[in-house]
RNA sequence: CGCGGGGUGGAGCAGUCCGGUAGCUCGUCAGGCUCAUAACCUGAAGGUCACAGGUUCAAAUCCUGUCCCCGCAACCA
């Protein structure tokens, strides 16, 4: 019996300072379907997300509110466990970086970067920015009009003296950019590890990774009075998702080091410089990978309260249903690149994609199967080349999405599934299974039947984009509940004839939207 | 000279790395079918591939320059 993979996969923890948007939502799904799509593979796998309730910008949202920081935490933490459920993530955890067992992991991965000699205690005089929660070198300051400094950001900045200890992350850098080089996959997409790649060259400074001008974090060990900087606390808690420090745990062992981080472009630096720095220090493996996916832009505007065009993740699972509002997000944005939502481009891909192409097509041939099959799946005569071809086709996907799924090209899987559904569609057409309902009982059963069979494979693939749906889809196929991972697909997992189908209702239906757009721009 | 992305038929995109008949989705128009969720199938119209030079037998694709748009920098991943 062959040991099961394991697949360890996480998402950025979301920082809890404000209410979850459609771009937490947007990463939680995608890292969710892959993490499904890698289980129906038949890996073991640990799907990992949470919130990170450190950090000065947490404590000053406090503040603002008149309330403690922990309240703050622990008011908005619940809404994105609330919205990972609502989006029907299968997370095996949920961490929160103020549990005792973080604090655990960044003391341990504290301690052995020390005993690593890559700690020392100085003293930080510099510009910093409060919004960045970053110093930036003189040099890349610019000004403003009335003379005051900005961080090449363009946020303001302050100078800072304080004492604090710092990472010799300079130690690092040619050893760095040869990890990128001897593995390229390490970053993704391209364009991300170019970014990097340059970044890194151009020269690492030390890292200061305390704080003294306030509490609110984990204190360093043997230095309580310090707190720890709020990106060496956070990206732990991937370690602390599967046990550490305790690397003798089935845990760790198991699922250690991660496949693979995915996170927003923007904190890619994090990830792929300052993390393998710190792991290397430490003596812990580094992650297999970090994929950066694009931003979501409404119209092409960028998301903001005062335009109105903020979208809350939980009304476009009202309005759209989960599934729809998944299968949206994953198909219409190419993942890795930035992409567009609005309410017409969600409603155009659920009418012409899933209710149209998908929906219709098990419709069609299921109303036909219930009506004239007696409501079992019909026996296949011989079979023509047509027949073969469309089986062919269907039998080939598998190969062909978990070729884009490793690329981490989602779209491009979905886009394989419709195109066999496209195919089906025409076959259907073209072989009029209602003309020989007459004059060829056989024949007409072997069209329905081969085009139910597509409809299987497709159905257990497209499982981890819309879980909810193709599990209704694959129930309307009599296909039993133990009979839906990949091992099924091909010719392995036929339809059985003579299988009692329940009478046919609509997957995906037509979404008629009330009334305009509510957030139509007025430019 | 802030950083990054992009300008391809009405809309949104692919193709650009590795030059060689310009492709997809949506929309529009016409036809077909009638099993189906007014769905499905077929066909058509529609592009000097931002602009200007250059290299080449050949450029959307390579080189140089120019113009324009968008995002980051603010309650963002």
């Amino acid at each position: 019996m062959a040991e099961k993979r394991s697949y360890y996969i996480t998402t950025a923890i979301s920082y809890p300072n404000d209410a979850p948007h459609i771009g937490h939502a947007y990463e939680a799904v995608a890292a969710d379907a892959l993490a499904r799509f890698r289980r129906l593979q038949g890996m073991d796998v640990f799907f990992l997300t949470g919130t990170d309730e450190h950090g000065i910008k947490m404590l000053q949202t406090a503040r603002k509110q008149g309330i403690t920081p922990s309240e703050l935490a622990d008011r908005n933490t619940p809404r994105f466990r609330e919205m990972v459920a609502a989006l029907n993530c299968s997370n095996d955890d949920f961490i929160r970086t103020r549990e005792a067992r973080h604090a655990r992991a960044c003391e341990e991965l504290w301690r052995r970067m020390q005993a690593n000699g890559d700690i020392y205690l100085g003293k930080y005089a510099g510009w910093y920015s409060v919004r960045d929660e970053a110093y930036y070198d003189a040099s890349e300051l610019k000004e403003a009009a009335d003379g005051t400094k900005l961080s090449p950001q363009g946020t303001p900045v302050e100078w800072v003296e304080e004492e604090s200890y710092f990472f010799k992350l300079s130690a690092y850098q040619e050893w760095l950019l040869a990890h990128y080089a001897a593995h390229p996959e390490f970053i993704g997409p391209e364009t991300r590890a170019n970014e990097v790649t340059s970044f890194v060259r151009g020269g690492l400074q030390d890292l200061s990774i305390s704080r003294t001008t306030f509490d609110w974090g984990i204190p360093v060990p043997g230095d309580p009075k310090h707190i720890m900087y709020v990106w060496v606390d956070a990206l732990t808690n991937y370690l602390t998702g599967v046990g550490f420090p305790d690397e003798a745990s089935a845990k760790f062992k198991r699922f250690w080091p991660a496949d693979v981080h995915i996170i927003g472009k923007d904190i890619i630096r994090f990830h792929a410089v300052y993390w393998p720095a710190f792991l290397l220090s430490a003596g812990v493996t580094l992650p297999k990978r970090v994929f950066g996916h694009g931003f979501l832009y409404n119209r092409g505007e960028k998301m903001s309260k005062s335009v109105g065009n903020v979208v809350d993740p939980f009304v476009l699972v009202d309005d759209y249903g989960v599934d729809p509002l998944r299968y949206f997000l994953l198909r219409e944005v190419p993942f890795g690149q930035d992409g567009h939502y609005s309410r017409e481009a969600i409603v155009q891909r659920i009418n012409a994609d899933l209710a149209n192409d998908l929906g219709n097509l098990a419709q069609r041939s299921l109303s036909m199967i219930a009506k004239n099959c007696g409501g079992v799946v019909p026996a296949p005569g011989p079979f023509t080349e047509a027949d073969a071809t469309i089986l062919a086709a269907a039998d080939a996907c598998l190969a062909r999405v978990e070729q884009a799924i490793d690329a981490f090209a989602i779209h491009r899987a979905l886009e394989v599934l419709w195109a066999v559904i496209a195919d089906a569609n025409r076959y259907f057409a073209g072989e009029q299974p209602w003309a020989h309902k007459k004059t060829d009982p056989e024949r007409m059963g072997t069209i329905l039947y081969v085009t139910a069979e597509v409809l299987r494979q497709v159905g257990i693939l497209v499982q981890p984009i819309m879980p909810e749906s193709a599990a209704k889809l694959l129930d309307q196929l009599g296909v039993a509940q133990q009979a839906r991972d990949f091992t099924t697909l091909g010719p392995a997992g036929r339809l059985a004839p003579g299988t009692e189908l329940p009478p046919p209702q609509a997957v995906f239906p037509r979404h008629a939207e009330a009334g305009p757009a509510p957030e139509q721009p007025v430019l």
